[in-house]
DNA sequence: CGATAACTTGACGCTCCTCAATAAACGTGG
DNA sequence: CCACGTTTATTGAGGAGCGTCAAGTTATCG
């Protein structure tokens, strides 16, 4: 039965590993992390629920697609796989495309989450786009009809009723909150390829509580609340890469408020500069010219106008950036660095 | 068979609507919103795939359970559902326990999810309390030892390897992340019934990147990574849950780094003053004296010692708060919220 | 009871916000 | 295509806010 079931998988080119009983199953599949486990419910040692049990409750294993095989007559122990939380599960005998579909079913989904996605806002847009090729979800920034926005065009606003995401084909879009006193505190830049208005449809009252304000000309795609719900809560693993996410999202903004808290104007811009030139360069690019209006900037850091052009014009004297006829920052990444990291010399 | 099913979930006083086919039962479903879906493959006019796929895309009917059933003959029909993502399935015939324990099973997962969890932090405590109520769960915080930390005493600190979270019994708690130059920001208070430390657990690597100290001795109960996890990743629903809780959060600190960026020292210790009286107050209690020392207070608001002891003392002389002999403080919340939402009148 | 930590108040000055003025760039309508 | 109003960038002057240093007072703890 074992050795059946191993060719099979075999023939349709899957790397296996197999185990006589249940207590070197555990070790085989902590030893490998495969992507996908199939165990028979009555085996020697050790059965298939105490190897779900234990794999389940180890993080490294605990995420594996786990599929249960039991015996076509024994009804009962495949309700009681199903209800520990196993994935699926097969009867004997089965058929080879029962088998090769099943496993691929559950591969499929899992597959795109072992991609690295990275600590920040980005590494949530890159996951979109990846999580969009995939069979399932393909529709979501594909086919869509694409809506042309001006430059100052508002996306969407403040206290609107938040149902539908939007995904940037090109141009540039700022996202930003207002105060009462009528400044602009930037949340975010975002350009090709980014996805904004997600947060809000995921949060408790479905309203916008950001501004987003097209900079430069944008090729603009609305994605509806629906799929995009469904893609996040109606996939496990979605949802758990998408926690990842957030979580560093998260710390990441905590950072930034300590970062706002303690630190001078001058190394806030110098920060800020920094991560537009990440944001811009995106995968890997080596661009050093920022075309940004100081009161965006101002916004960023969380300043006014007056004292972004004052800052530039020291950073300038400095050497730090030039400035081009148009305004445009060219920056010196290694300077700039330098002014982050400089930590007042006459303290201590 | 349609009304032996509802009898037998009748007589198990579950409340029960039905529908003869395919499309009646999207229309109740819709206008019910049940707690579980169990629908049959074969139905005319629509058959149990279109029920699954429409429900499915509707936020309001996405998130129910949803067990297909099948005729025990038509395995690939079975497969079928799965690879669609239902949550069970059962065969035809099936005996009554059967189905008995496939509702529950599903339901329990899903029930305390029901109750409302709110924006903020709080939010997040109260779901892991309420979670770790629920049987499969019930392991999180109880009979678990619990170590009794001195004030001062550090619970954990940054860089350390994340490998637990911890849920305090009782005391007084805060986080905080240092600053290059030796200043703190405080991230939070926390008291009886938080749990602290969670955040580093979900994110890329695992370190804690804040620090918790001890504040007033407390009793704290560490649980381990692998318990979290599971609950956390191993649940669609926690799962679920868990990101509009976290993106609850992320719109917090959004706001939070607003009001840093622009608002007075002045109001921002207006502001901290009155979230320190929520969180005090938990679930609706009407305590209106801080104990807090000044440092922390300074650490909260993003500014010295000494400003905070000066701000404090322009309260005083206003009337907005008390401080008694020890320096705690007794505060007048309106007057409070008067401040925060003062708005510069020389302005405009 | 001495030592240490926490709180308070004063003096000083740097940062950065505000108001104001000018120049250049941009956008729009005739 | 030009004239005009509007937006954006820059620079200056003034001053409020708040961080820093210092010193004194009161609580806390071993």
């Amino acid at each position: 039965m074992r050795e059946t079931t191993v060719d099979i998988l075999r023939l349709a080119d899957y790397e296996v590993a197999a185990a006589e009983n249940g207590r070197l199953g555990v070790e085989k599949a902590l030893q490998f992390c495969p992507d996908i486990i199939i165990c028979d419910v009555m085996m020697p040692e050790l059965d298939g629920y105490g190897v779900f049990h234990i794999l389940n409750k180890k993080p490294e294993t605990a995420k594996i697609p786990f599929i249960f095989l039991t015996a076509k007559s024994r009804r009962e122990d495949m309700r009681k796989g199903m209800n520990l939380g196993a994935d699926d599960y097969l009867t004997k005998p089965f058929e080879e495309t029962e088998l090769l579909d099943a496993v691929e079913s559950r591969l499929k989904r899992t597959n795109f989450l072992k991609q690295e996605f990275s600590k920040n806002l980005d590494g949530i847009n890159s996951f979109f786009a990846r999580a969009s090729e995939y069979e399932e979800l393909k529709d979501l920034s594909k086919d869509r009809k694409i809506s042309t926005y001006a430059k100052k065009q508002r996306i969407y606003g403040e206290g609107g009723t938040a149902y539908q995401l939007y995904f940037i084909q090109s141009g540039k879009v700022k996202t930003y909150r207002a105060t009462a006193s009528g400044k602009e505190f930037v949340t975010g830049i975002h350009g090709p390829g980014d996805f904004i208005g997600y947060m809000s449809l995921l949060a408790e009252n479905d309203t916008y509580d950001d501004i987003a304000v097209v900079l430069e000309d944008a090729e603009i795609c609305a994605i509806p609340r629906e799929d995009f719900i469904k893609l996040i809560f109606g996939n496990k693993e979605v949802a758990n890469t998408f926690i990842s996410m957030l979580s560093n999202n998260l710390r990441e903004r905590e950072e930034q408020l300590m970062t706002m808290a303690y630190a001078s104007v001058r190394q806030r811009t110098a920060k800020a500069l920094l991560k537009l030139l990440e944001c811009e360069n995106g995968h890997g690019g080596n661009v050093n010219i920022l075309s940004i209006t100081r009161g965006d900037l101002a916004g960023l850091v969380g300043t006014t106008n007056e004292t972004v052009t004052r800052t530039l014009s020291d950073f300038k004297d400095e050497g730090v950036i030039e400035i081009d006829p148009d305004h445009n920052i060219i920056a010196n990444r290694k300077k700039l660095v330098q002014i982050v990291n400089f930590n007042m010399a006459y303290k201590g």
